[in-house]
RNA sequence: AAUGCAAAUGGUCUUAUCGCUGUGUCUUGCGCAGGCAAGGCAGAGAGGAAAGUCUGGGCAACAUAGAGCAAUCUACUUCCUAACGGGAAGGCGUGCAUUGGGCGACUGAGGCACGACAGACAGCGCAACAGAAAAUAUACCGCUAUCUGUACUCGCCUCUCUCUAUUUUUGGAGAAGGGUUGGGGAGAGGUAGUAAGGGUGAAAUGGUGUGGUAAAAGCACACCGCGCUUUGGGCAACCAAAGUGGCAUGGCAAACCUUAGAUGUUGCAAGACCAAAUAUGCCUACAUUGCCCCGAAAGAGGCAUAAGCGUGGCUCGCGUGAGUAGGCGGGUAGGUCGCUACAGUGUGUGCGUGAGCAUACACGCAGAUAAAUGAUAAGAACACUCCAAAAGUGGACAGAACCCGGCUUAUAAGUUUGCAUUUUUU
RNA sequence: UGUGCUGUAGUCCAAUGGUAGGACGCUUGAAUUUGGCUCAGGAGAUGAAUGUUCGAUUCAUUCCAGCACAA
């Protein structure tokens, strides 16, 4: 059973340091399922530390910055409630398609990509 | 009334749960401390354009005696403003439709819309094609007068031939040829007068009417337009009246240019501060195996390896192997400040035609940094499904990034105004 | 976020304000047994809108698209 603590999203859990975002999308695996691309790296050492991630959509796909501030906050809304799913050192969630979906059917499809990873 | 177009206005609200970013406050933990972390409570959290980056400033760093040139920008007038290429009011012009005056050229009135609206007798350029001619006022065609006078023609003179009348001289008629300083004279040429006409072009050297003339022409007159002068009105742009000039030198300056005015450069990735790791420089202290070279010394460089360290169960082997510690300096990653309290917002009053100005009271209203404002649920208002109810569906353009003033562009429903069309009634 | 630059046929480039041109490509025909080469034709464009001008690829303004630079 989550508790209110499990579903926080706070700085730590962000992935902003540049040179470890460089070394994820060179080095780390990844794992596509529409409307979805993951890039994660596993942890080398085992830490209680969190999950770093990042959320990425594409200025190519969505012109207006209004529908990409609406897709990253649904997806960071759907991220927080299922955090539980992925246990890596840092992960990035691309967004790939080209149309905007509803929030019940991207968690759906959340579902069976974290599924995928593990 | 409906529909369409254009302009202005306008830019939904409330509650709950979970979550995010600042602020204030309290508690706990860590730390000598500055503070850091976690949690509780309170309260706040995208726009009218946040957009385009077209402009004007603030702010910051650098530069800077003063002046000039160059470059770029602006351009009716007067105001507003911190400033502006913005705004207000006024002037003038253009277009549209309406309505008057005049034979006509043309012109009056109010309405709506638009205007980068200084200067083209300072200079220097440009105008394809067409057209006689494209900026100089003339050439060309044409028109008129006059002169020359060819072809031709009408006359006159002379000679020859034929016919005819007559005795002859001679007369008459006809034909052909020659002459002519007679008249007319197509076409042609010269001189003079003209610019009415030339209809092409985007643009053609004032226009309409009358007189006038050989033909014409502001040549003259009347009117219209235009220029100049004076007077009056207006802060000014400019306007009105009177007089006068016979028209006196078009267009393009969003071609160069002239005149007047303005502009130092770069932009918060400006700039200021703190500062890990690694490397290097300097200073201090301690340590420093051997050999070679340089040196007076301090010391500097090179070679070798002992101890030690790594690899490995151990030995050999291989790699490493002469410095260590502390401080200072610039400064990278990263962080902090700059950063949101002011040309501030709202309401009222006064002044002003207006843009605005003055003043009183109240309010505190985003501050992120791979970048917060989201998700779910319920309800209200609005719109649509011809009307009502129920039920269902729907919400335009669009996301702060140092901050303000403008401009431009995008924009649903509703509301207001204007225009157009259609229908109905009077 | 700021600062600059560029838009011409399908592609690469030209063009003093005066009929938008060239090369390659495309296409039609000729020639060839057929294809290529060759020869003769043809189609095809100024990013959009508004203005200045008699007349804009060119001058001006506003949009649109693309590119570059500045940690």
């Amino acid at each position: 059973m989550k508790t209110q603590k499990d579903c926080t999203f706070r700085k730590n859990e962000r992935l902003c340091h540049k040179q470890s975002i460089e070394t994820l999308f060179k080095k780390g695996d990844h794992v596509f399922l529409y409307p979805f691309k993951l890039m994660f790296k596993h942890w080398d050492i085992p830490s209680n530390l969190p999950t770093q991630v990042v959320i990425s959509v594409s200025k190519r796909s969505f012109k207006l910055a209004t529908d990409r501030n609406l897709i990253k906050r649904r997806l960071r809304e759907i991220y927080r409630t299922h955090k539980d799913l992925f246990s890596v050192e840092h992960l990035a969630i691309i967004y790939v398609a080209k149309e905007k979906i509803d929030y019940n059917t991207l968690q759906k499809k959340f579902v069976q990509v974290s599924k995928k990873i593990q």
